[in-house]
DNA sequence: ATAATTAAAGGTAATTTTGTCCTTAATTAT
DNA sequence: ATAATTAAGGACAAAATTACCTTTAATTAT
């Protein structure tokens, strides 16, 4: 479904929506032990998610690392995806036509099309502080921990 | 969603439940013309399909080339997915997790889990043939053309 | 039998994705 | 000021995917 750069950007985030704030932010040896991912590739991933501040924020230093702002926690999932550059996923064809199209479809358009809503949906209505939050409450898992 | 070698072995798949029979062949250059793909690894992947005959059949020499019997038009679009080992992906976490699992669910599984069964649902019980004749029938498209 | 045709099979090459490492810049603590 | 800490940024490396090419085997037509 997604690349690992994007699994591992949703994770990350998540985890620094659980655990982060402005006084308490994260280090990067800290999210990727965290999330069960290899600390140079996340390092890469959460530039991507700090660029503009459009998802998380960075300070240099002692004490530095990332964290994520509570306005920032009111953003939809898909803003993730954006920032790694997934979010063409929802324009893909499922069979690998180079558009997605109405007007000239593949043999399985109609039928997918609802399906690709839906997960439009699910990323576009749920924001990153749901999601963390719910992981929080329920003791849902970001990681292979056995 | 699919890899480049998944999305050629759907479409070419419907393509020669379109156009071939036991008595006409396809030939390689003219399925990878068809479809829009490098025919090099169209051969490759067509090799996984007609492997053990499950999906589609061939014959070498002149007049040679791909069809698929009645009987293997039959089989859901699933068993493409199986032929080229991307079958996997319904098992997949969303999230990357190493296993989906009711127990140790991430924080997307359970809004995950009815799209994903949608998604099944669609491969297991549209057939080839349906898929192809519907190709046939409604002027769908399986390449780029203008 | 021979030549022509076509897929099978294997090796190789290019590209993309994933992952590592090292230096630099920013910030903090001393 | 200096040293320590931490992310940023760039170069590099490994692995996987995608794509190509050449030889071989099978089949058919002559
Ligand atoms: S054209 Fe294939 S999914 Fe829309
Ligand atoms: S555990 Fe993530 S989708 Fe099931």
């Amino acid at each position: 479904m997604f690349s690992k750069a994007t699994e591992y950007a949703l994770r990350a985030t998540i985890y620094i929506a659980q655990k982060s704030s402005i006084t308490h932010k994260l280090s990067l040896a800290e999210i990727a032990a965290a999330i069960d991912s290899p600390p140079s590739f996340t390092a890469k991933i959460l530039q991507l998610l700090t660029k503009d501040n459009c998802v998380i924020n960075s300070v240099r230093g002692p004490n530095g690392g990332f964290y994520i702002t509570e306005k920032s926690k009111l953003l939809p999932l898909k803003n993730i995806l954006e920032a790694v550059n997934e979010n063409d996923l929802f324009d893909k064809c499922i069979l690998g036509l180079k558009k997605c199209s109405e007007t000239k479809p593949c043999p399985l358009h109609f039928q997918y099309k609802p399906i690709k809503q839906e997960l439009i949906h699910l990323f576009q209505t749920n924001t990153i502080q749901e999601i963390s939050e719910k992981a929080d409450n329920e003791y849902l898992f970001i990681n292979n921990s056995i």
